[in-house]
DNA sequence: AACGACTACAACCGCTCTGCC
DNA sequence: GGGCAGAGCGGTTGTAGTCGT
């Protein structure tokens, strides 16, 4: 995509006045990053007015999230991702960030753009194909993200000291914290399964 | 070669959430 | 508690590239 990126600097900015829109330059880029290492990936007004860029806030962000950002991985989406995508999704929704957060160096808007484009097609066909691909029926989905809302909710109660998480079987802060992860750590992945199993497979 | 349809993905928009005063 | 600004999220759009005719 780098490449179809390059081509396409500059056709699209400058088309409207004031903020500048459309694809980034590597120059805007290179402002950008530059300024973020001065300053950190915080308050982003002021980032893009310090860079010069001529571009609102928001747009800065965007950017330096999705494609500047350090050990972002770009395209190339492998098997196993795409399955870790099809489970996460089919437990959470279209919650893209929380997705994300399980897919060391893929970002919310690279998930959700491979889903639309890729996996919501798939999908269709396999229903269409007859097949489901894990055989649980739309109760049983439902029961897991409503499963995954009382995990929500019970971790802020938890900051209250309160014990009440004796519906869950697995260490709901365990289970969100990433902070210590390696690349692609799928430790986690044999809970959720076993999570997922389970509420579709009830024994 | 030319053209239209389709695909993939970068970027924008609007809304909600959060923290601060 | 209310208002405001900044940050974050998900949905949608715009456009370049690809494919089929």
């Amino acid at each position: 995509m780098a490449e179809k990126e390059v081509k396409s600097i500059g056709s699209v900015k400058d088309v409207r006045k004031e903020m500048n829109r459309g694809a980034w330059t590597a120059e805007e880029d290179r402002k950008l990053a530059e300024v973020i290492e001065v300053h950190g990936a915080k308050r982003w007004k002021m980032i893009a007015t310090t860079a010069g860029l001529n571009r609102c806030g928001k747009s800065c962000r965007l950017r330096w999230m999705n494609y500047l950002r350090p050990n972002i991985k770009r395209g190339n989406i492998s098997d196993q991702e795409e399955d870790l995508i099809l489970r996460l999704h089919k437990l959470l929704g279209n919650r893209w960030s929380l997705i994300a957060g399980r897919l060391p160096g893929r970002t919310d808007n690279e998930i959700k753009n491979y889903w639309n484009s890729h996996l919501s097609k798939k999908i269709k066909q396999e229903k269409q194909s007859g097949g489901s691909t894990r055989g649980c029926s739309k109760l049983q989905r439902t029961r897991v993200v409503e499963e995954v809302n009382v995990v929500e909710v019970k971790r802020e109660d938890t900051s209250n000291g309160g014990d009440q998480c004796s519906k869950m079987s697995f260490n709901v802060d365990e289970f969100f914290d990433f902070s210590e992860e390696g690349p692609l750590n799928l430790e986690w992945v044999s809970q959720f399964l076993e999570l997922d199993e389970g509420l579709c497979h009830p024994s």
